[in-house]
DNA sequence: GTTGAGCGTT
């Protein structure tokens, strides 16, 4: 079982990759997405990060406002996106 | 070459 995650407050130049080298230290990275501007193709300052469930809460104690980039991050459970497959 | 609260695509 999965859960997603919510990074916000991200630097500009902030990648996936960051993102995994960030959360794979505190929880088994499924996945990470950083959402870029559909219009333009550059970074909107935020992402999604796919964990494990059991390590999910323990990523977000670990990493919410901590510095990543430079800048501290924001970390909660994503909102379900709509749709909500089973 | 810029900006800064907010919850995303197949």
């Amino acid at each position: 079982m999965t859960k997603t995650l919510y990074v916000g407050n991200l630097p500009w130049a902030t990648t996936e990759d960051d993102l995994v080298a960030a959360f794979s230290q505190y929880a088994q990275v499924i996945s990470a997405r950083i959402i870029t501007d559909r219009e333009t193709g550059r970074s909107r300052g935020f992402g999604f990060v796919e964990v494990a469930e059991a390590d999910a809460e323990n990523a977000i104690q670990a990493l919410n406002g901590t510095l990543l980039g430079g800048r501290p991050i924001t970390v909660n459970e994503a909102q379900p996106r709509r749709g909500g497959r089973f």
